[in-house]
DNA sequence: CTGCGTGGCATTTTT
DNA sequence: TGCCACGCAG
């Protein structure tokens, strides 16, 4: 009768799907199938209910996380599916903005600033202020700013509480702050939960359109929602009040960024008549994994007992290896891994796990050694290269001339003896006169960076956006800069400039042909372009915030000692320090076979060497679920390491062509005693690896 | 105005 | 360790 097998489903579960009148809550313990529960859901409301997808809103955490959920949907009921409104809340009040920034005083060329784009607004800001940033930390202010945002208080909510100096100069930068974004036509990310509210109160009719339209409304991950993204989804629900949220106050690890768990313990006070549904019946790990968890989480105070179990055997015991230094740890995760390899796993079952980005270079390096093929999830992204981000300046200010962060960041982007006399010459006349500094150019040469930008302009009118691209690249001189350096790093740069190009062309293929507009606002909010390369046999590497919602058979989590994992800003407050332990409890419950836990004795930290215990983390889990062999394991890494090595070092010099086992041809860059910098072919990048190894040779 | 050298300082986690 | 801000010379 239907594509839709409600069999394989469990009787909770069953329940959840069937239940979709009035407000639902379903506490979904780690692994107990939430995500299947969400996708068959919608996929029974279009079937069976023959609710039309255009009246349906889910709301995912991460956009990966909603591609997902659509393929899911698609699987299921066909391309119907892609009229379902999927999305993160970014995207979705990106989406409300478009549609009705007329309404709240924006233009229809309104600009998103990215995180970065506010701290340099926020620095700014501080030195026309005279604020030695010293005292007033730009990030920590950018940072109380996008706090208050979150929890909906204005800049004249705060200055009512203002209760010292400090405060005094926070209240102060949030008004400018604020009012930068609105005379540059730009909104940032907080802008766009915040201001979708805004319009909602001002224009309740407005707000019924949405209520009337979205009919069913499924939220993902509720424990880490925000006050914003709370007020939001109640206010979108008012109407029809059929509301589906799920989520597990265990795994909220986003209280950092304003999320508050605490909205889905209050579900039930919200709608009193909610129906709610536990899921506990774990089908991802084993007993063992399982049982570790539940040592660690039972350890939080501010907790309401669960009662997860599975019925799957005991399975391995973890093991736990307290390395020499970071380089053994990654390298005992690296000989492991190798082991596993060749007794037949395949490398994308496995994850290696981290508090800290900036924990990955060693991982990286040792993995690099061993040739084991990875992809490091998250982190710092593409978008975030200089040339990257210049270029995307250039198309933000063609598309909006008011965006002055965008502006002063190409108006001597090549350079084109513009300075700082000129630019404050500018910033005073655009100041005085309440004009954009674009608009303030009358004269000198900065007249042909205005011509440029006009003409520019106008070519966008007539061209696809990948020939705007080009048009750019040339017409700026962007391209002939890089193209005269003849410098590796100026080579890579080209590179990564024509991987752009593929990816506006991609994307052009995708939705036929697609506007700058369009473009820019789908760049805005998708800052991990990786997700669309190519994970096939390889090993994951990313942090734990990353690592949510998703599984792997193996997982090695490293890193497990006190100050890094619990990290030690965390250390002096106890609810911070509870999140640590639910973020070690969402770690150990990615895992389905076989978990490893590890730490280093000693780790270079800021370039110095510290010294640290291991988590407490360690020993909050039974020791009969441990199963720890250190000794072993060196001897192991001994043999192995022999296996790899050359006998004596091959000579290179900068300059030198090679060629490696898995990045393929490479140049060299720099040289150090045991180490070669190669520059390899995009994606690889500049990479460091040792100079005897057997994988690399020269040529 | 640009380029280079020094010294101080910092790292949590992300839509 | 490596990045950024600042100061100085050309």
């Amino acid at each position: 009768m239907s594509n839709i097998d409600l069999d394989n489903l469990n009787e909770e579960q069953k329940k959840a799907v069937l239940y979709n009148e009035g407000p639902l809550l379903i506490l979904a313990g780690a692994g107990s199938g939430k995500t299947k529960v969400l996708t068959t859901k919608i996929a029974y409301l279009i079937e069976e209910l023959d609710i039309s997808p255009y009246e349906i809103l889910a709301i995912t955490f991460t956009n990966k996380a909603a591609l997902e959920m659509r393929e899911r949907v698609d699987k299921m009921i066909g391309s119907v599916a892609k009229y379902i409104q999927i999305s993160t809340f970014h995207s979705f009040g990106l989406k409300i903005l478009r549609e009705n920034y007329d309404k709240l005083g924006y233009s229809n060329n309104f600009v998103i600033m990215d995180s970065d784009d506010s701290l340099t607004i926020v620095k700014k800001i501080l030195k026309n202020l005279n604020y030695d940033p010293k005292i007033y930390n730009p990030k920590a202010i950018r940072n109380k700013i996008s706090n208050c945002k979150n929890e909906l208080i204005s800049p004249k909510d705060y200055e009512r509480y203002i209760a010292s100096d400090y405060e005094n100069v926070v209240s102060e930068v949030y008004y400018k702050y604020e009012d930068k974004l609105k005379k540059n036509n730009a909104m940032d990310f907080d802008d766009l939960l915040l201001l979708p509210i805004t319009l909602f109160r001002k224009h309740p009719e407005v707000l019924q359109r949405y209520q009337e339209r979205y009919k069913y409304i499924l939220i993902d991950e509720y424990q880490d929602t925000n006050e914003a993204q709370y007020i939001l989804s109640k206010m979108i629900s008012a109407k029809y009040k059929n509301i589906c949220v799920v989520g597990d106050a265990d795994q909220a690890i986003y209280g950092f960024r304003g999320a508050n768990y605490k909205n889905i313990l209050n579900f039930e006070k919200d709608y009193p008549n909610a129906l709610s549904i536990k899921l506990e019946q774990n089908y991802r790990s084993t007993k063992t994994i399982l049982d570790a968890a539940n040592c660690v989480i039972k350890n939080n105070e501010k907790r309401k007992e669960k009662n997860l179990w599975s019925t799957k055997g005991e399975g391995d015991k973890i093991t736990y290896y307290r390395a020499y230094d970071e380089k053994d740890e990654s390298h005992y995760a690296a000989m492991e891994i190798k082991k596993l390899l060749d007794s037949g796993k395949d490398a994308s079952d496995i994850a290696i796990l981290y508090r800290t980005n900036a924990q990955s270079r060693v991982i990286e390096e040792e993995l690099l050694k061993d040739n084991i093929p990875y992809r490091i999830v998250g982190g710092f992204s593409f978008y975030q290269r200089k040339e990257i981000k210049d270029l995307l300046a250039y198309l933000k200010l063609i598309f909006n001339p008011k965006d002055d962060v965008s502006f002063l960041r190409v108006i001597n982007t090549p350079k084109r003896g513009i300075g700082l006399r000129t630019i404050e010459h500018l910033t005073e006349k655009a100041d005085k006169e309440g004009i954009s500094l674009f608009e303030a150019i009358d004269g000198g040469k900065e007249e042909k960076f205005k011509d440029l930008i006009i003409s520019l302009q106008k070519v966008a009118e007539s061209v696809t956006l990948t020939e705007l691209i080009d048009k750019v690249l040339d017409s700026t001189g962007m391209k002939a800069e890089l193209e005269s350096e003849k410098s590796i790093e100026s080579e890579v740069r080209l590179e990564n400039l024509e991987e752009f190009k593929s990816i506006t062309k991609a994307f052009e293929e995708r939705m036929g042909l697609v506007s700058l507009e369009d473009f820019l606002y789908e760049v805005s909010l998708v800052n991990d372009k990786d997700e669309y390369k190519d994970s096939r046999h390889k090993v994951s590497l990313m942090t734990i915030h990353s690592v949510k919602g998703l599984e792997y058979d193996i997982v090695f989590v490293l890193g497990l000692e006190e100050g890094i994992f619990p990290h030690r800003n965390s250390l002096m407050s106890a609810s911070e320090t509870e999140e640590e332990r639910r973020l070690c409890y969402v770690a150990i419950t990615r895992a389905k076979e076989k978990l490893y836990l590890l730490n280093a004795r000693r780790r270079v930290l800021f370039g110095e060497d510290s010294i640290n215990p291991p988590s407490r983390f360690i020993s909050e889990i039974d020791e009969s679920l441990i199963d720890s062999n250190t000794k072993k394991t060196e001897e192991v890494k001994h043999i192995n390491k022999e296996d790899v090595i050359r006998d004596e070092d091959v000579d290179y010099k900068v300059g030198d062509y090679v060629v490696h086992e898995h990045f393929g041809a490479g140049k060299v860059v720099d040289v150090t005693n045991s180490l070669v910098s190669v520059a390899f072919k995009h994606p690889y990048g500049v990479k460091k690896l040792m100079k005897n190894h057997k994988s690399l040779t020269k040529v």
